[in-house]
DNA sequence: TTGACGCATGACAGCGCTGTCAATAAGCAT
DNA sequence: ATGCTTATTGACAGCGCTGTCATGCGTCAA
């Protein structure tokens, strides 16, 4: 009984796997020289290299990538950690991350680490046991034990969304400090006098940004001290409306909103039509990302613009690169930020 | 030279990975004895098991799940194909999917299929290479290629986002017609007389939802004809503007609007405000999935709430009741709909 | 006491592929 | 013609794990 015409020990499916044996005794030659045609081409004649193709186009070859992996020990694996499925900001990323993955062979693993650390943490062990081609992780802010573990992971890196001094591997990612103080700065210099922090979900990033508003704030002689609101629950557009009416009773002589992000400042928005507020004149709202909605909303919403997409994009052709011995560019990519002012901050 | 010491072949990583020959060397038993500690444990005697325990945790042991997948014939990959990955209809769902997966031996592997069925069918070819656990697939509207490969599947299978009499193994929807009917059905009570159906990205689905718009005035005496503007391109809140703005250049009359979609209401509701309208007493608008924006939005807008989150958690039950041998519940599950009137439709 | 039975454990092969090294053919300067 | 390099192909083993079947041992009814 050969090899190839045995059942599958289980049983389990009906019919049975094509397998580089079965192309190449379809073409009579060897299964090492099948895999070659499929993965260096150069190094087979383009005689047999055309057979090859007829006969995997026939039988509908497919290989089997766990194979792959246990023979090659690598696979074409790239784990993508980020804290939230939910957030648009990361589903602006993960998009930039398909964008530039689609095509390639690669493969893109998702684990979603939900803001904590340890879940952080346990995923990279488990992303690694897979012996991933490339690895992405949100934020600077890793463990210790995260940061080793991805320093020996022995594949590239990237981290995303924030920058520091000390990349594990490669990093793009924006300036949280200085958006916001720019964004803080627009406010003080459309004639601001005592603008406030609406703040939820505060993660490394978002406390960065508070360091920016305050630093800015200081930098003018304003007054920190009582206008800041900040939760540590989850962001959401009611959650905006919520913490301004918490932040007005505490500092009623607020007279502008820089939002941690676009969902509070929407929802800062909708309150203070409510509350008949003359958004924009008397009272300012900015907004962080720059979502699509922002440009339609009523008043239309200033907001500080990250690239979400590209640096989700950015950061898989770094893999990429590096993965095809290609330049991956600089260790360090700053994709900055734009101030986009608004109706919402016009000041008449 | 035993093999245990025998360097690795390409010398690509310095440190060795930990095998179940390690665990079951410092044990003094089998491999395979290993091997049924972990995963079978009822098999294995409870003094040996905690010693196997012990040193899969001295030696931070975690499996190659290649070398498994290889082994067993079966990954712990369950594919999710979703055709998009930023709209937030199905990052809810994906929530859904990683909350019920979160905690169990599987992971998610996520397809974006760019609404094309072309690009689903092929990333299902891939998907079932790698012999999956299971699959979850949006709509039912699978090609026929792609359906007979998926009911040749050999693993749960679970169509999600939908309805329809003919699973190709399980499914877990709503009916977009009744929804949207029911959502229409709500305008003409609140007495508008000219309501009208504005879409975007104009998928099965949202065909689906403008028939049952369609059936709910033909069933109040209402024309259809001129109360429609659809298009192809995908959803954004400006793009609800425009949309408004075509439909009252076409139908001057229009008194209310249903949308595809929570997005393009709010822009029709930004360009209503812009445009002096009175919402909800005037000019009524209703959107579609009742997104968390919709309850704080101002005015607060009606909408049909779909539980995309469950949907996702829900199908994914279904998969790990059916690898658990545990009971899967019926194999059509509709999750419903729920009108959410609010102050767009108030009608004063 | 004996045979049947179930439980716990082990030996072995092989999943489908690729790394390594060897073999052969072809090309080329001397 | 000779020796050497380059291009093309193949043989073989083994990646780390699990399916299958075999083995040993204690239990229990007859």
């Amino acid at each position: 009984m050969s090899r190839i015409d045995a059942p599958s020990p289980s049983g389990r499916r009906s019919s049975r796997r094509v397998t580089l044996a079965d192309v190449a005794a379809r073409v009579g030659t060897s299964t090492i020289t099948v895999s070659r045609a499929l993965r260096r081409p150069e190094m087979v004649s383009p005689a047999l290299r055309a057979r090859i193709a007829e006969a995997v186009h026939e039988l509908g070859y497919i290989p089997d990538p766990a194979a792959q992996a246990l023979a090659s020990q690598r696979t074409s694996v790239i784990g993508v950690l980020i804290p939230s499925v939910t957030n648009n900001v990361f589903s602006d990323v993960l998009s930039g991350v398909y964008s530039a993955v689609s095509g390639t062979p690669y493969k893109v693993q998702l684990g979603n680490t939900r803001y904590r650390s340890e879940t952080e943490e346990e995923l990279i062990r488990v992303f690694l046991s897979q012996r991933p081609a490339g690895l992405v992780v949100a934020g600077v802010d890793q463990t210790p034990e995260a940061r080793t573990l991805l320093e020996r992971a022995g594949c590239p890196v990237v981290q995303i969304m924030d920058l520091a001094q000390d990349p594990i591997d490669m990093m793009v990612g924006f300036s949280h400090h200085e958006a916001a103080q720019a964004a803080t700065e627009h406010l003080i210099a459309q004639g601001y006098r005592a603008p406030a922090f609406i703040g939820a979900r505060m993660d490394p990033r978002s406390t960065r940004r508070r360091a920016g508003f305050r630093a800015a704030l200081d930098a003018a002689g304003l007054p920190v001290e009582g206008h800041e609101m900040v939760t540590n629950d989850a962001s959401s557009v009611s959650l905006g409306g919520t913490l301004l009416d918490r932040l007005l009773a505490q500092a009623p002589e607020t007279d502008a909103v820089f939002c941690n992000n676009d969902d509070l400042a929407l929802g800062v928005q909708f309150a203070a039509l409510r509350r008949g507020f003359r958004i924009g004149e008397s009272f300012g709202v900015c907004g962080f990302n720059d979502f699509e909605v922002n440009a339609a909303a009523y008043p239309t919403l200033t907001s500080l613009r990250t690239f979400r997409h590209d640096m989700g994009r950015t950061a898989m052709e770094k893999i990429l690169a590096r993965l095809d011995d290609r330049d991956p560019g600089p260790r360090i990519a700053d994709l900055g930020f734009r101030l986009m002012p608004r109706e919402s901050t016009r000041r008449g």
